[in-house]
DNA sequence: CGTTGGATCCGCT
DNA sequence: GCGGATCCAACGA
């Protein structure tokens, strides 16, 4: 069992979420080159939960959620966009953390190569956004995320007092859960 | 500034 | 067929 598997299996889907904060994902792209950011925003997702995907229970799209801790979940919505979940809790179970927004840390360059003619706080900012700029899709579907070409790497946990906790973004079934945490100060987030 | 509508796919009913 | 865990350009004030 990877490191990150282990850590993140035990923990409530909260739990996970929050671990998430802080925590850094290493991009190395097609060409060799590589892209650090830390993740900001976040949202916890579980069968439980009627806005999840995986609420219905076990399908082709969402069996990710359904497998181990620590791997891919990526998803297409309205069309056009991905977006990039990672993994939690124990298999069987049905769960995940929307990753929505993080800052970049190193190879602004290379996240900007892939969202032409962004810059500045729009290059990864929101969900789609940010999956766009680490040119995440769905050949990473149940990606182990302990290898390249796309890792996580968990930090030191954040402070509780650093942790904003609200209700999450654009769904509209149990809109009033509060499972979406955010970085208290960074301005990387999708919305205040 | 804030608000609106268009783009465009696929999993599920 | 429908509608969504979104983004962005084009508006009007």
């Amino acid at each position: 069992m990877s490191k990150l598997q282990t850590i993140l299996t035990p923990l409530t889907t909260e739990e996970a979420a929050i671990r998430l904060l802080g925590a850094e994902i290493i991009r190395t792209y097609d060409d060799g080159s590589r892209a650090v950011v830390r993740i900001v925003e976040v949202e916890a997702y579980d069968q439980n939960d009627p806005a999840s995907h995986t609420f219905i229970g076990p399908t082709m799209r969402n069996e990710a959620m359904f497998g181990p801790a620590g791997r891919a979940y990526v998803y297409r919505i309205y069309g056009i966009h991905w977006c990039f979940n990672v993994t939690a809790g124990r298999e069987g179970f049905g769960e995940g953390v929307l990753i929505r927004a993080a800052e970049p840390v190193t190879g602004v360059e290379a996240l900007q190569r892939h969202r032409p003619g962004v810059v500045g706080l729009n290059l990864t900012n929101g969900p789609a956004k940010l999956a766009q700029a680490l040119s995440i899709d769905g050949s990473l579907k149940q990606h182990n995320l302990q290898h390249e070409p796309l890792q996580v790497q968990l930090r030191r946990p954040v402070a509780q007092n650093e942790i904003i906790r609200t209700t999450r973004i654009g769904i509209t079934k149990a809109p009033e859960m509060l499972r979406r945490y955010y970085l208290k100060d960074f301005p990387y987030i999708s919305r205040a």
